[in-house]
DNA sequence: ACTCCTAAAGAGTTTTTTATCCAGTTTACG
DNA sequence: CGTAAACTGGATAAAAAACTCTTTAGGAGT
């Protein structure tokens, strides 16, 4: 039912980073500390984002991470195609290897019109979408309450 | 987008015991070899369902699983709640802990739609309904092609 | 040039999941 | 009875995922 917890993490963080100012890189460490993650690993995370072309990373004073120029666009299928790896979209829910019209699972049938509006959901939400509506106030990408917000 | 090994396990012995004629214990080494899943792991499985009392089991000669009496109606829902245990259907997407409509993650509205297909697709389908389907000759439940099946 | 602040990189640790092993108990059947 | 066949339960091991630490390198300000 769910992403693995680096997906998770790796979603939240470009929300995030969606949400700031662009140009202006966001260091890390906020970042960890605003979703309350452990930022040794979440670091890791970025770096591979970074590899994979979204974001951009700076050193050094007034460093940081950005979303590369246009990744605004970026949907959360194209970010879980990279953490979550190639075969994302083929997964079979009992878990064969080979799962298609032709050599099918007995829940094939029933399970793919539901894959589909998960895929749907997932290509048609861009990381812009998702910012401006937290930037509205009325969501949140942690379980921190937002009275307890680092500012 | 998928389900841990053990539940992946889990359904396919289910589905595969309630393809056997009732009454008849099922040996564990028969199912992981018609699985092709690891003969040890998958007993511990088993014995699990036992536990929570969806398979009867016997020991000694002649001994093995059965599906319990009246549980052919069993649910996959039912069974995912055991093995992946009972928040499977309250999780969110992001990983949030509480995700309500009062303190929603920016995914939640579009999300819950397809979460509820998936949450009724799970309740709807039993295992006697996906016996039948298997025994239509039709579906598959392991990797293994027909051919190499064993008798 | 120097220093501080940042990410990068790689190795290492911990935790969880998946998988194995083995000694113990139960049962059928000869 | 005795033996082989089957599950049971506990311990263990291996693999994967999640997380940490330490060192290195690069950029900005003085």
């Amino acid at each position: 039912m769910v992403l693995s917890r680096t997906s998770q993490y790796a979603v939240q963080a470009l929300i995030y980073i969606a949400t700031q100012p662009p140009g202006e890189p966001v260091l890390n460490r906020d970042i960890a500390e605003r979703l309350s993650v452990p930022a040794a690993y979440l670091a890791k995370i970025l770096q591979n984002l970074c590899k994979h072309g979204i974001l951009d990373s700076f050193r050094g004073r007034l460093g940081g991470f950005c979303l590369r120029e246009g990744m605004h666009k970026t949907t959360l299928m194209q970010v879980l195609l990279l953490t979550e790896g190639p075969d994302f979209t083929k997964s079979c829910i009992l878990g064969l290897k080979e799962c298609s019209d032709a050599t099918a699972c007995p829940l094939h049938a029933k399970w793919i019109p539901v894959k589909k509006k998960i895929i749907s959901l997932l290509t048609d939400m861009s990381l812009e979408d998702l910012a401006k509506a937290v930037l509205t106030g009325k969501y949140r990408l942690s379980d921190l309450p937002v009275s307890l917000l680092p500012a």
